[in-house]
DNA sequence: ATTTACATGTAAGATATTAACACAGATGTT
DNA sequence: AACATCTGTGTTAATATCTTACATGTAAAT
């Protein structure tokens, strides 16, 4: 039915910010191009979205565009970013209690949790803005002093959050990883922060690109061993793979 | 020269809204289109445009093409807003350290303020991104359950983030006042917070827009003689003004 | 004087968009 | 049932726009 396509799309749009045509079409493969030309058209007459060349944007990612160093990195890797936060969105159930960090992952990962009964922290200022948006979610920030090149919080003083305050699953995003090194990532606060999460914590999932393979950053916040759960995309390297179901992680 | 020429595309572009890269020839005859294309490129890039199909249109006609039938409360006593946060901001000096809420009022201040070395703590996730663009300027987010309606932090745990934190002066806009009931707000755990705020600096500013006049919310967080500073509009009411003259509070 | 960096121009080639027409199914009319 | 009409859709060709790659001129730097 052509409404709900078209609502489809519209929310697609706002999730994603951005699509080209080709990825609209690999959305709805039973439509030609024509067809979804159309909608955008209609939706750009609505002032719901707007067309550039190429595809379209929602009105929503055009405001978020001002926020320029983090909206470059927010473009990069963006297809596997999603699926692996639909990954890790599908393993949340209702009544639990997370923990999500500020990366551009967990910013997918916000998106696309669904608006039932949980509770979040977080030291992301995005991501916590996202989570605002949901009915039924509850979000709490983590203080600190902001980190302007990735919109996160980190200090010391979250340390004393963190008292008092229980949540059963940490999801984490690194920026870096290799067997040897470990999950790491640049700032020594933050790794300090996602640290005590991981204490915290009764169980950490970590969400890793492929793309991250490989890299060291100057700050190890957790080692192989110490995470649960591993979601990651197809690329992910078999041997590496081997390497974590050997110590009973689930890798997906 | 072509800095020159980027500005001058930049503001007809924030004055007719949306220009065809046929019409921005016709006002630039001596350099090429292709010239035009890559000016519009960097600007698409810095973030103060879009490029559409044709041309391209400014950052800011979109945000109205949004605001038309949706954000209206954004939108509201705007004007009055931003001349309020103006007045403000030119009252703030390098090297200070203050306090700043999360309202709408706030937000605008944070949009005027200098980019210079001054620390700024607020419970505003809004406003805490918009301060993050700025690269001379400190953050500290105060962590907190996020109030989904003004996007603001509120929680009894902020309290132990103000024992090390100080600050010299606390700017706060109210959402109501009257002479007898003071400056209220509508949320018990923000008006604790904005006790502390106030108790903790060193002096108060008010900013308090004419349309507050008169209302009341369910929790006071400060009385008139709280304050040292009040910071309105034109139509502020002369008689109201002589009480606060009356204890030497300053008002502009 | 030579190099380098940068802004610009030109034109071919790639890509995206529109326009025009055709078709099918749903709905309404006689 | 037969017909007209409307709407959503697909196909293709024609058109418009954009990018790429290379050439040129100019001014600053060495």
């Amino acid at each position: 039915m052509k409404k709900d396509r078209i609502e489809e799309i519209a929310e697609l749009l706002d999730k994603r910010g951005k699509l080209t045509l080709n990825q609209l079409d690999t959305y709805f493969p039973d439509v030609s191009q024509m067809t979804l030309r159309r909608d955008l058209l209609q939706l750009e007459q609505a002032g719901r979205i707007i067309r550039v060349r190429g595809g379209a944007m929602s009105v929503k990612e055009v405001q978020k565009v001002s926020n320029e160093p983090y909206a470059k990195k927010t473009a990069m890797h963006t297809d596997e970013k999603i699926r692996i936060a639909q990954k890790a969105a599908s393993l949340i159930e209702e009544n639990c209690s997370l923990f999500i960090d500020g990366g551009t992952t967990a910013m997918c990962l916000a998106k696309e949790l669904p608006d039932i009964n949980i509770h979040v922290f977080t030291n992301g200022l995005a991501v916590a803005i996202e989570l605002a948006q949901k009915k039924n979610l509850n979000v709490t920030m983590l203080g600190g002093q902001v980190m302007k090149e990735n919109l996160s919080t980190a200090s010391p003083v979250a340390r004393s959050y963190f008292e008092n305050t229980n949540f059963e699953l940490a999801i984490i995003s690194a920026s870096a990883f290799t067997p040897e090194n470990g999950f790491s990532c640049g700032s020594m606060v933050e790794a300090d922060l996602l640290k005590m999460a991981r204490n915290k914590a009764k169980s950490m999932y970590m969400m890793l690109d492929s793309s991250k393979i490989g890299k060291i950053m100057p700050h190890t916040f957790a080692r192989l061993e110490d995470i649960d759960v591993l979601i990651t995309d197809d690329e992910f390297p078999a041997e590496l793979k081997e390497e974590f179901l050997k110590r009973d992680i689930v890798v997906m």
